[in-house]
DNA sequence: TTGCGTTATATTTATCAAAATATAACGGTT
DNA sequence: AACCGTTATATTTTGATAAATATAACGCAA
């Protein structure tokens, strides 16, 4: 049974001071991996550096340790890479996240069968 | 084991043009259930006439039927009133954001369990 | 007919978060 | 010393979105 309705959500992990991880700190915490460089990160995802700073700093004050360490000056004028830290908080959400997913796909299947696109008319009713 | 930190979301049910219900919509209507009147709802959510006008069209025009009749003039001035179309979103709603609430907290507790607050350090390490 | 509290709709204003811009500091290289 | 690309930080500007405001229509009652 096809519904043209599907189930949609977000997901973020909250801590003391509001969001500690969420999707879109996730995927800059990859491509700084990827980059080595939070400037190159946040381009690459046509996102302002200030924020993507903004977001690293808030995300490296909750964990309690650095999940990025990040050097300035120097021969490429500085750069930034994961800790084993960040690595493992870019695993856990993606865990998490592939979970909440499912979920949010069964919820979808489970609507269709059940009430089909029938949002009117008698839910009752034989087909 | 605590662990300060938790797994939220949101969830939304997305139909052709959007959102077509999530939490501030599905309160919408039972406030109007509660009030027969669109523009009480709205003043007891602190949301503007215009802005709950706006989320009702969408929900009436997505549904295929209205979950909410309106009438104009008269002794009262007119009205609105749910649909049973618009009593059974109301519950459907609830009934998955439920679910959903279940598993974050399934989640959360899953969370505190396998990593405590220990982003740092040692994963394998022995209490 | 006038008044009332609604629904319905358009237009203007305010808010606030994101983006853009600017500046400084850093430390290696040339 | 001068240069480079980066991190770090403050300030200004923009843009999207919600709110506020205004106006009209409705239909019953007094």
């Amino acid at each position: 049974m096809k519904s043209g309705f599907q189930w949609r959500g977000r997901l973020w992990l909250e801590g003391e001071e509001g969001t500690f991880l969420g999707y879109g700190r996730v995927v800059l915490l990859e491509r700084i991996g990827e980059h080595g460089s939070l400037a190159q990160a946040a381009r690459s995802m046509e996102m302002s550096y200030k924020h993507a700073w903004d977001l690293l700093d808030s995300m490296n004050r909750q964990a309690g340790c650095k999940l990025v360490e990040t050097s300035r000056g120097g021969k490429s004028g500085g750069g930034a890479r994961l800790t084993p830290a960040g690595e493992r908080a870019i695993a856990v959400f993606w865990e998490y996240h592939a979970r909440f997913q499912a979920v949010l796909q069964e919820m979808t299947a489970k609507l269709g069968e059940t009430l089909g696109d029938a949002w009117c008319g008698d839910p009752g009713a034989e087909p």
